[in-house]
RNA sequence: GCGGCUGUAGCUCAGCUGGAUAGAGCAACAGGCUACGAACCUGUAGGCCGGGAGUUCGAAUCUCUCCAGCCGCACCA
């Protein structure tokens, strides 16, 4: 079977990119599945690193990839203040604060060390001039409720700036006090998954595909971790989600089979859920490594990075790989405007088109704002069925993309789309004075290019300039 | 020891629900602006797709095995 398309068949693209515009090349996949992302969800304990970056910008392009593939997406973040890490930066604020005050302290190893900590410890001081008078648990739970708040604040405010977001800010210590995790608790018993040992309470995960059974409430009586986001995630499907996709690093693998089985356990089938594993980044300057460890306070923040090189040239950079793999980010890299920095290669592509609509204008060539297929008639030649194939399966590269969760797909997508324009502008001059058929045809035909940059770099909240 | 991920051109990476001569950028070399923006384009060179075995008409892609690297394997989060 060989099947040859007339060249109508692919003029007709520009006009259906005319007639959808910013919603060509979104398709039916979802069909309005009610669906939640829920990524970032760091402890606020520190300021966001460049590694939240990364698991920032892939959950909020996968909601934007999903929206455009006819998913009902929510976007969630969860705020986990209800753990002992909680209590550490409590902790740790209230011994900094000792030691602004004169005394000297030891500040034990696991706890807090960044110098952020000791500007929040003067920070509480100044409003509660007296908190170290107070009896110790008053004082540090001062201490917590004011750092992890101005904590969060800050991560809010990062975000933001980073262009991502979070629909709902969703907080573990709620839900605890809610009941929630009791009555997970209650329906893991009634159908038999519990049974206590060792004074603590065990979930029968191995019956679920678990390779081994876990604790739920420990011996002395605190919850874990997991006894919480069971709750958790019991609660999102009954608020109404029919997928739940959770976005963690890439060493919270091992975590995934206990969560099957919670899944499982609340009555959820496997498609139901998803997770989207963000490998390590490596951050470098000059090709040299930069540690960042939030606990010794020596990391870089996502704020910094941003400010360094912008919030497209990292957006794209962390959405340029699959996020499976680990990513080398160099600082130096990220800002030089060569291809191993592809952002601009793509951006200038946009730019390149609006330059050429606005010289034609000066010309006295302004498009109409309805073209007919006759006007595309002279797109014949093979630079221009090159260009009218690679926009005309743009939805193709969204469906794929939105399937796989993958919203890589749609960087490389554009890229091998900037390159055929470009390739396509260096052959064929657009505006021709003494042929106006033509420079109609080709300004349209730019005009449809323009369009489908603008809704890939939608979906990879990377600004989409007029000019450079 | 068990499990997950990774191994593709000198470098950084796509391609992995099997399909034709394996792609891109960078680096190297040779070219291209007296009409729309050279942050660009054209060309050359560069690969037993980690090794081996298997399934198949057909394997970078699926299975097994081995090697190497990273990450997990808590009554931590």
């Amino acid at each position: 079977l060989n099947v040859t398309f007339t060249p109508a068949f692919w003029q007709q693209t520009v006009l259906d990119i005319e007639q959808a515009a910013e919603s060509f090349g979104a398709v039916n996949l979802g069909a309005g599945r009610k669906t939640q992302v829920e990524y970032v969800s760091a402890n606020p304990t520190g300021p966001l690193h460049i590694g939240h970056g990364r698991g920032a910008a892939v959950g909020d392009s996968l909601a934007r990839l999903l929206r455009f593939a006819g998913f009902d997406v929510s976007t969630e973040y969860y705020i986990n203040d209800a753990g002992r890490q909680m209590r550490l930066l409590g902790f740790s604020v209230w011994l900094r604060a000792k030691e602004v005050k004169g005394e000297t302290i030891d500040i034990p190893k696991d706890f807090y060390r960044g110098v952020y900590i000791t500007d929040l410890a003067r920070e509480v001081l100044n409003l509660h001039p007296h908190v170290l008078e107070l009896p110790d648990d008053e004082g540090q739970n001062i201490c917590f409720d004011y750092a992890m708040q101005s904590i969060l604040k800050g991560i809010q405010q990062d975000l933001n700036d980073f262009r991502v977001e979070h629909q709902v800010w969703y907080s573990e210590k709620t839900l605890v006090d809610s009941g929630a995790v009791d009555r997970t608790f209650a329906s893991l018993k009634k159908r038999a998954l519990t049974y206590e040992q060792d004074n603590a309470l065990w979930f029968a995960t191995t019956t679920l595909g678990d390779d081994k059974d876990r604790v739920l409430k420990k011996s002395d009586g605190t919850l874990t971790y997991f006894a919480s986001d069971i709750a958790y995630h019991d609660e999102k499907y009954q608020r109404g989600f029919d997928f739940v996709i959770d976005v963690w690093g890439a060493d919270h693998h091992g975590y995934i089979p206990r969560m099957r089985a919670a899944i499982s356990a609340v009555g959820r089938q496997a498609e139901d859920f998803d997770v989207v594993l963000i490998q390590l980044v490596n951050l470098l300057a000059d090709g040299k490594p930069i540690s960042m460890s939030t606990r010794a306070g020596t990391f870089e923040t996502l704020a910094d990075v941003v400010k360094e090189v912008g919030v497209d040239a990292a957006r794209f950079m962390f959405l340029s790989r699959k996020s499976d793999s680990p990513l080398d980010f160099d600082l130096e890299l990220v800002k030089q405007r060569t291809m191993d920095n592809p952002v601009y290669y793509v951006q200038y592509a946009h730019a390149r088109i609006c330059a050429v609509l606005r010289r034609a204008v000066e010309r006295g060539l302004k498009l109409p704002d309805t073209i007919t297929l006759a006007d595309l008639a002279p797109l014949t030649t093979p630079e221009d069925l090159a260009l009218l194939r690679m926009v005309e399966h743009f939805d193709d590269e969204i469906h794929a993309a939105a399937s796989a969760l993958a919203a890589h797909h749609v960087s490389h997508y554009l890229m091998e789309l900037a390159s055929v324009l470009h390739s396509y502008y260096a052959k064929h001059q657009v505006i021709q004075n003494d042929d106006p058929q033509v420079t109609i045809a080709r300004l349209a035909l730019l005009r449809s290019v323009a369009q489908v940059l603008r809704n890939g770099l939608a979906i990879l909240g990377v600004s989409a300039p007029d000019t450079m």
